[in-house]
RNA sequence: CGGGAUGUAGCGCAGCUUGGUAGCGCACUUCGCUUGGGACGAAGGGGUCGCACGUUCGAAUCGUGUCAUCCCGACCA
């Protein structure tokens, strides 16, 4: 490729509205242009780094033994009743209607239709296990579409999805599925990280994340991991605490007086007590119902476990006012702070339901809200002074420090970026969409099923993350858009075009994806966009060229060498076979 | 959805308070000069000032409305 001819524009300055590095670079460089909110061009150069990133996840999936089909990108409302999810899915189902009315929806995942081509073709056991994916722009309509491609409202994806007859054979697969994983993204270059995570509404069912770990604000999910090789999402984060004092040396169960002790800080100090002595009462919305979460006075609540354990969808902590009007509507004078679980029985027209935190279990003569202004209970204890919760589960925010449920050494954090995840479905859409096949039998069975997901256009933005200076981007070889560029220091000295001609020529013989800088540009201007872009190898051809040599760096190294042009070709060529 | 901000040329911005010919830098075109880390000079091309309505002799500027975009909090590849 003539750079001359290229069809790209850099620009000097990082645009305004990009936050993250990934964003600012690959907009800077020419990669990327916003259409709207969410959604972009993919330019020459990206294009080249997507299709790259999309041939490596199929040689890995293909050799995984799946295969690699396409559906469609617009999709019947009817599928997804059958599913349930038409209601369930909520805002990010980008729901439309054609010109006869009938209500369609764009894809945001494929678990529906692949479901119910499956059911027409997979009959027999003998046909089982099956693996599909295919690899696609999907729409979902983002609360908050930021980050660039890191969080786009269409993005590329790859989705597979697989149909066993048992559980043992989903785990095969899914351990098949874990190790392409970690095969793909070692090849794009990106250290990952397997975690445990959420598996929303469906419980029981297993799931990881592939977390590229960057600490930077790109990582928009915490990361809990220890030495011993446990890893998880802090929405699924169990760990174990250190020993703390929580039994007060309160002597009876009384009432005493807090005056403006809103805060549990201010409450601490008035009594002189440590936060652990304190059942703190948090009120939450859960898809319009509410919820009293009980925490001990040290930890934040995780909101999606507490969100799983009263089934909910949609989750908010309650504001003051509705708080107040809960209040009143029991009979209570008073206010956030000094809520407690006794005596609030309905609210909105929904009963209130109390979910208590592990953590307060186990408390003794603890201080709790009483739901009045300016006071607290304290020396109450479970079941004498007040009850415990029917539900009492782990909905505690994980935090560095505490320690691992495994081996008892303290957890550590980090920032990561969600870049594909692995699902053990089991039934969740076969029972309900009737996709069943006949078993050795003769008796009919749902398919158990797995999905797993990369975020391709997603990846390719955590490896600028991970892989970039001050000047631009550093690509790893196997993704970058162009391998290597050629620069002749001055187009008019005619010695230097003919040797670079000849390196680009050679290098294109041998199969090397490379740029030949010929625009009538000063060298500072070349080596600013060639940083820029990001090409892994660069050979300049200079005033050295009376030697014999020309000036060999890659990207990702401080130091040049001057060479032979024949020994900088045979570098590149080497490397890039290696990366085939 | 709640809170905060911004819309003026492809990009980055000024002008608005105090209404009166639409500007600057980069990028783009031509010429000259220059050629190892985003040179310089000269001459050019490109904008219904987000949109609508209103006030006014006159609106980028004032008012109302509307749309879009971005940032901070709850979801996900």
């Amino acid at each position: 490729m003539k750079m001359s001819k290229m069809f790209v524009q850099t620009m000097r300055e990082f645009p305004s509205d990009a936050e993250v590095v990934s964003h600012k670079m690959l907009v800077r460089a020419g990669y990327l242009k916003k259409l709207t909110s969410g959604v972009y061009n993919y330019l020459p150069l990206m294009w080249r780094v997507l299709k790259k990133v999309e041939n490596i996840i199929r040689e890995e999936m293909d050799r995984a033994g799946a295969q690699e089909l396409l559906m469609p990108f617009v999709q019947p409302k009817e599928l997804w009743e059958e599913s349930g999810r038409w209601n369930a899915y909520g805002g990010e189902l980008m729901r439309l209607k054609d010109r006869h009315g009938r209500e369609m929806c764009l894809g945001p995942t494929h678990e529906e239709i692949i479901t119910a081509i499956a059911r027409d073709i997979l009959k027999s056991y003998k046909q089982l296990p099956v693996n599909l994916y295919q690899i696609q722009s999907k729409f979902r309509d983002e609360r908050r579409p930021r980050f660039g491609l890191l969080r786009g409202r269409e993005f590329i994806m790859k989705d597979a999805y697989s149909f066993s007859t048992s559980q043992e054979e989903l785990e095969k697969e899914y351990k098949n599925m874990w190790e392409a994983y970690t095969r793909i993204f070692k090849r794009c270059g990106l250290e990952t990280k397997a975690v445990q995570s959420d598996s929303g509404a469906i419980g029981g069912s297993v799931s990881h994340e592939f977390m590229v770990i960057t600490d930077t604000d790109a990582g928009e999910n915490d990361v809990f991991y220890c030495d011993c090789g446990y890893a998880t999402n802090s929405n699924h984060a169990v760990s174990k605490l250190p020993e703390a004092k929580i039994e007060g040396d309160w002597s009876e169960a009384k009432i005493v007086d807090t005056p403006n002790t809103k805060s549990i800080e201010e409450l601490c100090d008035f009594l002189n007590i440590p936060p652990t002595l304190i059942v703190k009462t948090l009120v939450y919305i859960v898809d319009k119902k509410p919820v009293l979460a009980l925490i001990r006075g040290d930890k934040p609540v995780e909101e999606t476990k507490l969100m799983n354990a009263v089934g909910g969808l949609d989750i908010r902590i309650a504001t003051e006012g509705e708080i107040d009007e809960m209040m009143a509507v029991n009979g209570f004078d008073s206010e956030r702070g000094f809520i407690g679980p006794k005596g609030l029985k309905e609210y909105n027209g929904y009963p209130i339901t109390v979910v208590a935190d592990e953590t307060v279990k186990d408390l003794k003569n603890f201080v709790i809200g009483v739901n009045k202004k300016d006071v607290h209970g304290v020396g109450y204890n479970w079941g004498t002074d007040v009850d415990l919760p029917q539900i009492v589960t782990d909905i505690r925010l994980a935090q560095a420090g505490e320690l691992c449920p495994e081996c008892g050494k303290p957890l550590k954090v980090t920032r990561g970026i969600e870049v594909g995840n692995i699902f053990q479905l089991g039934t969740k859409y076969s029972k309900p969409m009737n996709a069943v096949y006949l078993d050795q039998n003769g008796k009919t069975q749902p398919y158990i099923m797995g999905c797993y997901g990369i975020g391709v256009s997603r990846t390719a933005a955590a490896a600028v993350e991970a892989h970039h200076d001050e000047f631009g981007i550093k690509w790893p070889l196997a993704i970058a858009p162009y391998h290597a560029v050629v620069i002749p220091v001055s187009t008019k000295d005619e010695l230097q075009m003919k040797v670079a001609e000849d390196i680009y020529k050679t290098l294109l013989k041998h199969g090397v994806e490379v740029v030949l800088d010929d625009r009538d540009e000063r060298a500072g201007v070349k080596f600013k966009d060639a940083d820029l872009i990001g090409f892994p190898y660069r050979i300049t051809v200079g005033k050295g060229i009376a030697d014999g040599l020309v000036e060999f760096k890659a990207r990702n190294e401080e130091q040049s060498i001057n060479i032979k042009p024949e020994d900088a070709a045979e570098i590149i060529v080497t490397a890039v076979n290696e990366i085939k």
